[in-house]
DNA sequence: GGTCTGACCAGGG
DNA sequence: ACCCTGGCCAGAC
């Protein structure tokens, strides 16, 4: 998870979902965020991780999701009134080809 | 084993 | 476009 936040460049989001859906596994979103929960090393641009919805994820700590969102004003992106990243689709990161998630496609249980 | 809890998501209304 | 619902999955009890 943190390799893969990492190419994110600076000024681009990405979602929880993509970057499940990048590492293999398109249905453990919330996995991602738990990884990035987690996330002890600065290195990593966590704050460019967001929904789905283009907005910042604030379940848990609002505080986080503050900071959140004043790094990623910082790095030029903007937001609407509802919270929303101003132009999304185009500030997405496509880490080259990220493929869309099938939804119910379940993969075969073990 | 069962149950609950999330930095989640897509589909339907 | 918004809101709700049901589905998901891994970890902690």
């Amino acid at each position: 998870v943190y390799d893969v936040v990492r190419r994110v460049p600076r000024g681009r989001v990405t979602t929880y979902g993509d970057v499940a859906t990048l590492l293999g596994s398109p249905r453990v979103a919330r996995q991602v965020g738990y990884a990035l929960a987690a996330l002890r090393d600065a290195r990593v641009p966590w704050q460019r991780v967001i929904n789905a919805q283009g907005a910042v994820s604030f379940r848990g700590d609002v505080t986080r999701a503050e900071l959140q969102r004043r790094k990623l004003e910082g790095e030029g992106v903007s937001f609407d009134a509802r919270g929303r990243v101003v132009d999304f689709a185009r500030l997405r990161f496509s880490f080259g080809r990220v493929q869309h998630m099938p939804a119910r496609a379940r993969a075969p249980r073990r």
